[in-house]
RNA sequence: GGCACCAUAGCCAAGGGGUAAGGCAGAGGUCUGCAAAACCUUUAUUCCCCAGUUCAAAUCUGGGUGGUGCCUCCA
């Protein structure tokens, strides 16, 4: 597999630090609201990461992190009179439930701030300890230009950054492009006890605690929205680097933004939608094809438009997959074609790994799906014999669990009673060429929610 | 100012030296009593513009034009 490394601005055969296992860091949300779309972005495409890297036989360590202690956090806390730490339970609990619709899997650990305040303590001491760190009044400075490499993920030569007209040179630091490590607590705030008084850490600071704690010193991957580049994964290199004295992690993947009317989605622009409020108007799924629809590199157009088409498409996968459901309770007989339609199922399984091997290509991994699903239409046109459809079955939700899509398929259903008589009903008037009657019944159960087809191997019925 | 990215049909979107995948929408057809679904055909002689390299360019090079992002909290 390939994966474009933003490290060295190319794309590099994925080779994992251990073999047969992979450690990925995700940044996760800060949770002092409901998630957005752009937020959304990262963890659908790095949830299908994890799937694919377990596809093709890894064993993978997934570590999302919450991030549960942070200004925005105070901020609303103090808006709403009530602690910090119940801001942060009730977004997080209100990202599961997002999470949930749009069928991301849970990490391997989720792993929150707070929880780590021993560790990053431990760092910032280390650093400190090396001379890259000063205390000046209970804040705690990285002196990011004394450290070698700083500036190589975002490729920025150090003078710029030092000499950007806006950044804010606090008084306290030694130099422009340091940055905090450990923050002095401010009345009202909420703070742990530190060697250097009361605080609470730098938004740094945690993701670097959390990566040593739970994968060690050094990870295969750690991605996230492409605005965390700079300063914010830049500076974690920093921090680790000068922690451990070793190369923190092997590829850095980063996603393209979400924009609306071609402007990045922000929550300073307040151009923001967010999914529960999509996922109230379209569903979740659409949300999550959207996502997979384009390299997760290239910016995403987000409007009305590209949800409705993605919800289109996803009903044409939902169809197929009925239908194949249909060809299994309606064998036929071996006619000699299996043979064809296996090698033809093996090549569609070959095109989407051969997607899917090259960074990540989930546009063209779905149109391996489509082609599939075309496949399958045209050969289960008429019955075929028993092992088809059930290879074929198993393929297609292959490659859908890879994807994270048609997670919302509904538990086969049995008709009542009552149904079944009236559908039976329905065909003896369409034998008797009592069209008004057929149709009339045809109309009522669809109004309680089940449609009927009729098909060559008989009444085909399916439930809203 | 520094560093990057993008421009492909009505819309979304792959491809990235060898003659334009896939999806949505549209048109015509097959099947059907009618539908629905499906299938078939069709919808870019052409990939923002202009030069250049090449037997061959949407793809490489140079120059434009238009748009975006990061350099500040952001996914």
């Amino acid at each position: 597999m390939k994966v474009y490394n933003t490290l060295t601005r190319q794309k590099e055969d994925f080779i994992p630090l251990e073999e047969g296992r992979v450690k990925i860091y995700a940044c996760g949300p800060t949770v002092y609201n409901f998630i957005h779309i752009g937020n959304a972005r990262p963890l659908c495409v790095f949830d299908v990461l994890r799937r694919y890297l377990e596809y093709r036989g890894y064993l993978v360590t997934f570590v999302q992190n919450f991030t549960d202690i942070d200004d925005k956090i105070i901020n609303k806390a103090n808006e709403e009179g009530v602690s910090s730490s119940e801001i942060a339970e009730r977004y997080i609990a209100e990202y599961q439930v997002d999470a949930k619709g749009l069928g991301l899997r849970a990490a391997t650990h989720h792993p929150k701030a707070t929880e780590v305040i021993p560790e990053i303590i431990e760092i910032v001491q280390g650093i400190i300890d090396k001379g890259m760190g000063y205390e000046k009044d209970g804040t705690v400075y990285f002196r990011a230009n004394k450290h070698e490499g700083y500036g190589k993920l975002s490729h920025q030569p150090l003078e710029d950054l030092e000499s950007g007209a806006r950044i804010d040179v606090s008084e306290d630091k030694e130099n422009a492009t340091d940055f905090v490590l450990w923050k002095a607590a401010k009345p009202g705030e909420p703070f742990w006890a530190s060697p250097w008084g009361s605080g609470r850490p730098g938004w740094h600071i945690e993701c670097s605690a959390m990566v040593g704690k739970l994968m060690g010193e050094q990870i295969d991957i750690h991605c996230g929205g492409q605005d965390l580049i700079f300063p914010h994964h830049e500076n974690e290199i920093a921090q680790s680097e000068c922690h451990t004295g070793k190369h923190y992690v092997k590829y850095w993947m980063h996603n393209g933004y979400i924009n609306v009317d071609n402007k990045k989605m922000s929550k300073s622009l307040g151009n923001f939608f967010t999914v529960r409020d999509v996922s109230e108007k379209f569903g979740y799924e659409p949300i999550k094809l959207m996502m997979i629809s384009a390299h997760y590199r290239s910016p995403i157009n987000y409007s009305y438009e590209i949800l409705e088409q993605s919800k289109s498409a996803l009903e044409r996968l939902y169809t197929c997959r009925e239908n194949l459901e249909f060809a299994t309770k309606n064998p036929g007989e071996t006619d000699g074609s299996e043979t064809g339609f296996f090698e033809q199922l093996e090549n569609r399984r070959l095109q989407f790994v051969q997607a899917m091997d090259d960074d990540l290509n989930t546009a063209d991994g779905l149109a391996a799906l489509f082609e599939l699903a075309r496949d399958c239409n045209s050969y289960f046109a008429a019955p075929k014999s028993a092992g088809t459809s059930g290879a074929a079955i198993a393929l297609f939700d292959e490659l859908c669990a890879v994807l994270g899509i048609l997670y919302n398929r509904k538990a086969p259903v049995s008709l009542d009673d009552e149904i079944k008589a009236l559908i039976e009903e329905r065909g003896q008037a369409r034998k008797d060429k009592n069209f008004a009657l057929a149709d009339k019944i045809r109309d009522d159960l669809a109004a309680r929610g089940i449609r009927l087809e009729d098909t060559p191997q008989g009444v085909k019925w399916h439930q809203d």
